[in-house]
DNA sequence: TATTAGCACTCAAGAGGATAGAGTGCTAAC
DNA sequence: GTTAGCACTCTATCCTCTTGAGTGCTAATA
């Protein structure tokens, strides 16, 4: 447990680390007004604070900078207790222009996100699986080729284009596209897999020709995966931190956030509320000087999807909790109000 | 004009500093098999070819380096004239794993260049204004919402959300969407604001009540802008050459590539066939020390889309050109035979 | 006359050394 | 318990020196 007067040193070091990057000294904090203690006396301390692991030294003669332990404090102890309540009012904003669907408030959410921080704004999109599907069809192009499309109630548009084989009569397809909207209308995403097994194949086998084939083509066109949507916003904001000198930093950085599925895995298992990981704990090699803080939007009980910030260690935490706190309650609202309306 | 020796020396001095990235001294040169002089004399060669600006020094005792009317002169010369019209298959490739969305065939494609080349490849997407409706569809979420979905000949599928006034009747979007796709169908996207206007105003006045507002927001959800899709892929590719050590170059390329707007402004104007646009001639001066390579895939006069590869003016030119030149032949190919089966 | 060998010269890049400045730890005094 | 003072440490920067790759020019050669 760290004294008052240890807890106000350490504050007083990272809020001037994080605003300069440079490693503090004992002389420039003693010259602060809230430090009454002159530069020796902070000397004590500062050795202290290091022997606790808050702090840790560039080279024996350096001043202070705070370590991943130093900075977990700093947010459990000093930020978290005061983050206040607040709503930043961007999403209604956005709702205000007019109606949108989901996806596209939260890319721009997103956007605002990363201007507002001039860090790196991830964002996983709603998870679709919990919303309903509003209806299903298919749209013959040619004779042998057709875009079926898949609308959600949430107004989220899937379409995929297959090739009919000539085994196929276009009747067929027809019958079969019947027999699902009037089956599947209204049914989770996620149970749809399911309910299509269990009742509609059967039924299906009954009226449709060559079932097999034409169900096999449907199958594969929308319920074999569902890509994430994943939209990062700001990427070059990243290039503007002093610690990114380091051409081979960037390097590695870009070409993490360039593969999809890394990116997806690490904002994966985020519970709901605001979660912060400094640098080694989010045990990925390519961000081991990064932080991430991720919120997650929810329906109910049920996680709709994950909004993060990836920055320096050296972050404004404060600032950052605070926005995605409020965001993240504002898209909760958002939904919930939503799903009201729709009855 | 050049002689055959100066020519020669040229060539060798490009091809060795492509590779190499090092200015090129005149004793490597005369070490080279192909290469019967001594250092003295290619000493004199290159003088009087720098004295024609084709080479200039980093300093003034250093090797020699290509100047932009040197790449010029190479790319028109020594390229152009040798390549050879041949196949990469890549297209054939994918739409044999069934029939995919002329857009996904370009993205992909996209990416396999990328990876092919080390480069950053830019793809304009597909100019859709050509195509023509096939279908246009609103579907009511709730009482208060719809989403408006319109489907192109080529696969192409556009939605936009958007919110229902009180005052408008959903019986009378539904008459209008009918009107819309009798009238509509066929119609080029281009034409369709014309047709629209002169065609179906008057008709819909007519049949449905309230039409001036229905109208405003179907139009706002449609055909206010198009916006062209871009795909940009291996960014991170850039980050490997060597010209790259300079952050403050990583910066201006980053965040010109995060501006959509810029990027297609670009592209924008190439004429058919290949186009290599070599450091200023860009005239973007973010992209001073890059060559941009272009080339469209197009049917009949038409112009469908673009491709694009950036690279450092110190590119692999006859490489990139080859392989552009051989994709857009396929493109050009495979977007013919699919109207053709269009009938 | 065209080519080549030879030599003086130039410049960038890297190594080594000196210096200034910001910082520390420790000790003794308050 | 706090502070002043001092010796010490380490980095960053600047300067100088050296090396090596390269050039341009001139005189000799084929």
């Amino acid at each position: 447990m760290l004294t008052d007067r240890q807890l106000l040193i350490l504050q007083v070091i990272i809020d001037d680390f994080i605003e300069t990057a440079h490693p503090v000294g004992s002389r420039a904090i003693s010259k602060k007004e809230e430090i009454p203690y002159s530069a020796a006396t902070i000397r004590n301390v500062m050795a202290d604070l290091e022997d606790m692991g808050y702090l840790e030294k560039t080279h024996s003669s350096s001043g202070r900078v705070p370590s991943e332990k130093g900075y977990r404090y700093y947010v459990d102890q000093v930020i978290a207790p005061t983050i206040q309540e607040s709503n930043l009012n961007v999403v209604k904003h956005i709702i205000q222009d007019g109606f949108v669907e989901f996806e596209t408030l939260v890319q721009k959410s997103a956007e605002i996100l990363s201007d507002l921080t001039t860090y790196t704004s991830i964002i996983l999109g709603p998870e679709i699986y919990e919303t309903k599907l509003k209806q299903l069809q298919i749209v013959p192009l040619t004779q042998h080729t057709a875009v079926a499309i898949l609308i959600t109630d949430t107004g989220h548009v899937e379409h995929r284009s297959f090739s009919i084989p000539d085994a196929i009569q276009s009747s067929d397809l027809e019958k079969m596209v019947n027999i699902l909207n009037e089956r599947l209308k209204g049914v989770s995403l996620i149970h749809l897999p399911d309910v299509l097994n269990n009742e509609v194949v059967s039924l299906m086998r009954k009226y449709v020709n060559d079932f097999e084939k034409s169900y096999e083509y449907l199958k594969s066109a929308f319920f074999d995966e569902q890509p994430a949507k994943l939209y990062i916003g700001g990427k070059s904001n990243m290039l503007m931190q002093p610690e990114f000198k380091d051409v081979e930093k960037i390097r590695s950085f870009y070409s993490m956030m360039e593969n999809e599925h890394e990116v997806i895995n690490l904002l994966k298992n985020t519970q709901n509320g605001i979660k912060v990981k400094i640098g080694h704990e989010n045990n990925v090699d390519a961000i081991k000087d990064f932080s991430l803080i991720t919120a997650s939007y929810q329906l109910g009980d049920e996680q709709m999807g994950t909004i993060a910030l990836l920055g320096p260690t050296r972050m404004e935490y404060r600032k950052v909790i605070t926005l995605l706190n409020a965001l993240s309650n504002e898209m909760t609202e958002a939904l919930y109000l939503w799903y009201k309306s729709n009855g």
